[in-house]
DNA sequence: CGGGATCCCACCGGATACTG
DNA sequence: CAGTATCCGGTGGGATCCCG
């Protein structure tokens, strides 16, 4: 007998397409790509230190996307029981399953900057 | 005598990270991927025909996100000599090559889709 | 048919100040 | 140290009307 089809397939379907558009929010936002990528490249850090890595971030968008990352499981964060507080945040092996994909952009947009650098 | 390096390497080494960002920012906008994969999938196609396909998008957006995907030179728009005039638009085969991004990003969404779920 | 012009609002993101 | 609160300008995107 015939196996049923999972998805309807329309023309465009855009069932399956809504994964990819899910994708590209998760990863929106001007600071996102460098918050996983710093996080990636240096290992667990310091919510200042993750401040002085990233040139140009203030405390409130490093928090929220921080947050943003945190609730897509993406990121930990963890206390330490230190006076002053300290925090440290660490990609999760959810996060780091990112990397192919940012590669995959850095590399397709280094391509295409070549393409609209030609075009004068 | 010593080549010099064309990129400082910082600790994120931001400079890289910038293509992927490019990437991000060019596929962003709430139609940009339906209309990508679209083309993709019906080819050549005019403008209410892809108005048609796309459900939910007004001209404003469709006409916005297409001279967008033009400038970057993802999108070729030809004007028809007939009465009344009908415009078609195309994928180039540089927009045909973010096929394989879009669709990591498509597979990674859905496993992330689960991720969430299992998540409680 | 293929858009542009206009209005409108929600949200993004920066600056600054403040708190436990 | 690790954030939150507040204010504010800019942009994204929808609705509607209009034009060649």
């Amino acid at each position: 007998m015939k196996k049923k089809e999972t998805v309807a397939l329309d023309s465009t379907c855009s069932k399956e397409l809504m994964a990819a558009t899910d994708t590209l929010t998760i990863l929106n936002g001007k600071w996102k790509i460098q918050i996983i990528a710093t996080l990636n490249y240096s290992g667990p850090l310091r919510f200042m230190d993750l401040q002085r890595l990233i040139k140009g971030i203030g405390s409130k968008m490093l928090s929220r996307e921080l947050q943003d990352l945190e609730t897509n499981l993406l990121v930990k964060r963890t206390v330490l029981n230190t006076r002053p507080m300290t925090v440290e945040y660490e990609l999760s092996p959810h996060g780091k399953s990112l990397e192919r994909i940012i590669n995959s952009m850095r590399l397709w947009g280094k391509a295409h900057r070549k393409k609209i650098a030609a075009r004068n």
